[in-house]
DNA sequence: CGCTGAATCGCATCATCATGTGAGGTGGCG
DNA sequence: CGCCACCTCACATGATGATGCGATTCAGCG
């Protein structure tokens, strides 16, 4: 890793006061940081984007007085949309986590780390990268895996598939027998026939199962 | 990193012979690992758990000829509930990622990594850990708030929510007005400012738009 | 106090849907 | 070849749905 000639901008938003100023130390430390912007809340931090130019990264706490950092995080994407954001925190639980990966965090590193780790990961970032301790990616992980859960197979054929998808895009029979060139008849036997492989008797049932079930 | 007492199981699961056999060899020099097990598809590995003792850890690649990597994951951790899948490849796209993890791997590392990288992952991921490349996890991360859009706010009451969510669990206006000790007559007027609201006509585009939107 | 939005209920009417029953045509498979 | 799964189309009928046009109550707000 050799360092930029250029130092990388950065702000962080914590609000224990000696943390803060003891890892803007050690970042410019370690060379390659400039710590242009050091905020124990989010209010002052987005005030500052005003008439401040954006930094490159953020470093961002989620336990903030005031306004919660996950908040806060869409609020930087807003006015800063260049910016990346890295969460830095000390909570690893899933709420956090999804909340905070769902707000488009660019990473989430533990207070934990040593600060070369720090000083990598804002790097990695940078490069496109999303680090994240591995504790925190196998929660991510589990949360994925819980989102698609068993595929199971009702044996719809690839028509009634197609069927399928035309009735979740909100359109009623006659407009699906258009679109596909077909008789309403056809797609009303389709239907009963998706109908019963789904084991349900109404369309808004079928659509419910179709896209809760991803069998799309 | 201490290297434990027992040395760490191991299988690997690659069809390229001479990069299967030169891993297999640098995991064992630096020490605490024991590579047991030795395939060059999916089958072989399958076929070899029922007569030999299920490793710690299996590496698995996804470009498989024969059974995908990724197909077969899934009958791994069936034949092998504790054993931890380890995916390691060259591919870095989104789709296989995607369907790797979904399938349930424990960590996605890239072949590009060095010797001591894996290894580290290794122990990494059975410590509890989820060991991932940043790039990799970068899209695990795009994917994810991809999965949660933006929240519009269509001014749905909360009254008209809970004939929503009926409507979802695919129930017809009567059964809705049963349930909610309500005369059909009132359901139907919710449901038209339902409509109203979500710019639909019919109740399947309503639920349709309900739960690709996460309005509930 | 009047206004407004939300929730409740009513009737009527036409459109749409669900379902029973039937049938002709295709392509693959043993 | 027959069998079977799939796709296609048809008619009919009762059930359900969507929508126009009302009304009453009640709580909150300026």
């Amino acid at each position: 890793m050799t360092i930029p000639s250029e130092p990388i901008t950065l702000w962080l938003v914590e609000d224990n006061d000696s943390f803060r100023r003891s890892l803007a130390r050690a970042l410019e430390k370690t060379g390659g940081f400039q710590c242009s912007g050091s905020f124990s809340n989010c209010e002052n931090a987005l005030a500052a984007c005003r008439d401040r130019s954006a930094p490159q990264v953020i470093l961002l706490d989620v336990g903030l007085p005031g306004m919660d950092g996950i908040a806060g995080l869409r609020l930087f994407r807003q006015s800063m949309p260049s910016t990346l954001l890295i969460i830095l925190t000390v909570f690893e639980d899933d709420d956090k986590i999804f909340r905070a990966i769902c707000a488009g965090a660019s990473g989430y590193l533990l207070k934990t780390a040593p600060v070369r780790d720090i000083a990598a990961a804002i790097r990695d970032t940078l490069e496109g990268g999303s680090p994240m301790n591995s504790r925190v990616a196998r929660r991510v992980l589990a949360m994925f895996s819980s989102f698609a859960p068993e595929q199971k197979d009702y044996g719809l054929t690839a028509r009634e598939k197609e069927i399928l998808q035309f009735m979740v895009a909100g359109h009623i029979k006659k407009e699906i027998a258009d679109r596909m060139s077909l008789s309403v008849h056809t797609v009303n036997t389709h239907m009963r026939h998706i109908y019963e492989k789904l084991h349900v008797t109404t369309g808004t049932g079928a659509v419910a199962k179709a896209l809760q079930e991803r069998l799309l």
